[in-house]
Parts: C-alpha cells; sequence; structure tokens
DNA sequence: ACTCCCCTTCCGCATTCCGAAAGGAGCTGG
DNA sequence: CCAGCTCCTTTCGGAATGCGGAAGGGGAGT
C-alpha cells in the first residue's frame, strides 16, 4: 500500500472536502438533499452527512425543514467581511455607473484561476448583458480578466495560462501566450482593457483594476455592440477610472 | 484516558477549528498572523499553519505579501450566493427605505442565538444610527431582534433565551422571559416590532420580519427618538411592510 | 554580525475521522 | 392499510489521517 509516494501535502483532507461541498451548494444556487451533495461530491453519504452536521451546527449551512441544505446566514457576515476592506463602496461605484452610462456593470475578483463575479448592478435597458450572479468566467477573454491580470507579474499570467489553457470562445478570443501578455501590457499602459467580441458576439466590455484593493479587484461596463461603440470606449474607460478612483 | 464521556459527537473537530479561524478573521476585521490567530484559536501553531494552507489553497483564505492572512475571494462568492435566494433586492429595499424615512436601515438575520447585520443603508443625516457593518446584537432587546424571534415557535424562543440570558441595556430592556413571549406574540399580530429604547437610550427602531426568505430575515428602520416618534411608527411600519412585501 | 521572532517543515504517535452497513422516518402506489 | 421505496440518521471497528512538539530557515531590528 504506497502510503502517499510524493508530493508536498499540507493539506487538511476533511477540510477540503467540507469546502468543496459549500462551493457545491452555491455553484448550484438552489438547496440540495444529502444524498445530491454526496454524489455530487463523490464522498460516501454518511462522511458527508458529518460535515454537514458540523456546518450547520456552526450556522454556516442551514438545514430547511425539508431536510435540504442551503448556505447559512454566518456565510453572509463572512462574505460580507470579506469585502469591507474595499468599503461599502462597490455598490455605490456599480450604481453610479450605471446611471452614467446606461449599461450593465459588475465587480470582479481573480478567484483561484478563474475571474469571479462579487457584484453587479444591471441596465435598466431592455437589451443588455447580464450574467448569473456569483457565476466564474476565464481571465483570458473577458475584460475584467485581463485587468485583473494586469495586478499580477508577468510570470503569474504565463503559468496561469498554463493551467487553464486559452480555449476560444469565438474568433477574436485571444489564442497564445504571447497575445495575452501583449494584451496585458497595455492594460498597463492604458490603465484599462477591453473585450472586443472575444467572449460572446455582440457584447463589449470596458474595465478596469482597482490596485489600492487587498485582493485583486476589477470594475467593468458592458453592453451590446451597437450601444457599446469603439467611439465611446475611452470615454466609459475614464468614467470608471473616475469613479473607482474617487474612493 | 477517557475517550470522550458522553455527547452527541455528530461533529468534526478539525472542521470546527478551521471555521472558527474564519470567524476569528471576520471579527478581528483586519489581517492576523499565524501566531495571532493560533493563540486567538487556542490552537498549536502548526495545526493552524495547516488549516491555513488549506484555506488559503482554496482560496477562501488570502494570504498578503506580508504573511499575514485575510478572508478571500471566495468567501465573498459564498456570502453572495447564500444572499441570493432573497434576491439582490435586499440592498435596493434598504436605499428605498432611507429615502422615504430618512432613518438609517438594516437587514438582519438570526446566526446562531445572536443577530447578525448584513447588510445596513445609512441615513444622510447628521445625527444617525450606525451599526458596526457585521457586528452581531442580542434578540431580546432590538426590534429586528423581536422580529426574527416572530418567525420561530415559543418553544424555540425559549430555549434561546434560556441559553444567552436576558441583560439588561437599558431601563426599559425586556428582562423576563414572559415578556419576551408577550412582545414576541405582539409582533405576530401587528406584524411589526418595536424597540422602545430597549438597547439603548435615545435610539428607537421599528422592524419587520421577511417570512418568504430562505432564512429567517427582518429589515428595520431605527434612528433618534426625536425623530422616530410614537407617532410616526405605525406609518414607518407600514412602509416597512410596503417595500419589503414589493419583493 | 548577532539576536529575536515568526513562519515553515518534519515525523512518530494515537486521536480523529472514515465509511460500510444497519436502523428509522416519511412518502407513494397498490 | 400495508408494502416497498427512498432518503436521512446513527452505530462501530479499523486505520488512515491529522495532530503537535521540536527543529530548520529567513527577515527585521539592534
Amino acid at each position: 500500500m504506497p502510503p502517499r509516494a510524493a508530493g508536498g501535502h499540507t493539506r487538511v483532507q476533511s477540510l477540503d472536502r467540507a469546502l468543496g461541498l459549500l462551493d457545491l451548494l452555491a455553484d448550484a444556487g438552489r438547496p440540495l438533499g444529502l444524498s445530491e451533495l454526496a454524489s455530487a461530491g463523490g464522498l460516501p453519504v454518511s462522511t458527508t452527512h458529518r460535515m454537514l452536521a458540523s456546518l450547520t451546527a456552526s450556522g454556516h449551512l442551514h438545514q430547511a425543514p425539508d431536510r435540504r441544505y442551503r448556505l447559512g446566514p454566518r456565510l453572509v457576515a463572512l462574505g460580507g467581511a470579506a469585502m469591507l476592506p474595499v468599503g461599502p463602496d462597490v455598490p455605490a461605484w456599480l450604481s453610479q455607473l450605471v446611471a452614467s452610462t446606461g449599461e450593465t456593470t459588475n465587480a470582479a475578483t481573480l478567484c483561484g484561476d478563474a475571474v469571479l463575479f462579487v457584484a453587479q448592478v444591471q441596465s435598466a435597458q431592455a437589451m443588455r448583458t447580464s450574467t448569473e450572479d456569483y457565476r466564474r468566467t476565464l481571465p483570458h477573454c473577458s475584460a475584467v480578466g485581463k485587468a485583473l491580470l494586469s495586478l499580477l507579474p508577468d510570470s503569474e499570467v504565463v503559468s496561469l495560462a498554463d493551467r487553464v489553457g486559452l480555449p476560444r470562445r469565438t474568433s477574436r478570443t485571444i489564442d497564445s501566450v504571447e497575445g495575452l501578455l501583449w494584451a496585458v501590457a497595455q492594460v498597463r499602459l492604458s490603465g484599462y482593457a477591453v473585450d472586443d467580441e472575444e467572449e460572446e458576439y455582440g457584447a463589449r466590455c470596458v474595465a478596469v483594476p482597482v490596485p489600492a484593493a487587498p485582493f485583486p479587484l476589477a470594475v467593468s461596463v458592458s453592453g451590446p455592440t451597437s450601444r457599446v461603440t469603439p467611439e465611446r470606449v475611452p470615454a466609459i474607460a475614464s468614467e470608471l477610472a473616475r469613479v473607482v478612483r474617487a474612493a
């Protein structure tokens, strides 16, 4: 029985598993039963149950009368506390930007190797961008993604690209590491990033990084190419910079 | 060696400890070093380190260049996802209420045996109520607290009161279980709760429960007794009910 | 350069957690 | 009304897993 050949394992199994369950619930977006969670997480039922019991007892999970589990109030507190350092300013920024640009705005951060949307205010217009809340996307094909990468050293950008690859989403998606590095360098120079139908046809986004934040953070404005025209991009970028810098 | 005499063992030690560390960080409100966390949590340094490594690897914690730990982006996501079911409506409710009443508004939930504020929009007025974000308070002496308790069966209210006691904050604080039950019954009848200088002299609050929410939730308006007069209370209460019911 | 402090890594012991299987509880269909 | 189902909960022996004392770096202050 190979006790464990190699590897600098400095991780706690039960903890990783339990946190995996939390993420599972977050991604599902709906309450899940014990057996659902167990099979989704690839764990024995009884192990899962024990963990859920612990999480429930501490308030990180909440068990509905129908025995299903959903994310609990304590996580709300933790999430809020995690956002505190950047201030409760973010929602205000987004509202302001929606007012001044008329388009949907997002705030996103880098979580693992993925871009994670943490806040959103939608445009009032009928045709609008609207990502699912707390959805993840990839860094190389979004404006926020490139803005976030610009906060990292090139070496990190390269290793991240190696890990996740650069899958094509449209014909304009950046598909080489060099291209990505160049794009990121552009962001550092100009102070803003653009996604020109690189993630989805018909959508154009502008984003700026928020360097002062204690963790990587970026804010973006996105809308249909018909309204967010190339000519408008610089104006939107400086509006973004203005709002974010007013912190 | 007593392996552990009695008790319902359905808890995972390492998990509880790790989550305790998270709460510790949330309560501290500032980045903490390894040794600080270890001693605050009453754990050996190396155990703590292993857990922090796991938490950091998964993105639930973020380690700054100076080696200190702060809450990470993944927690932002979890917190947000936990709030989703009540909709991103809550901030909107609060803004609306601040606009129509001119006073500070809060949303709170029941976390363990404590009331936990999860969102706040402050009044624009110079003299205003302003709780620290994500602070906890006790159920028996706040309007939100009583509103939250009204969502629970009486038996739960009693056992909660037994666990945490009913410490006096002012001369008007409810100090008997009977008094609390009566107050809670009133809330169920009238649909709203009032805190009449029961937590702090000079402050009066009105709160309504949000029964549709997937976990206990209540929204309150609070301000100085000079502006939030007894005569105004019914109007504020119906305004609260209107906004919350418009969900 | 020396010292102190804090973070990181190592490694043997046994505590702690794991997970198959048995024991309820609730629901559906016959 | 009962049989059969599914899903949740609890038990229990085995051992893998995490625990924590102690030693090994690295950086800052003196």
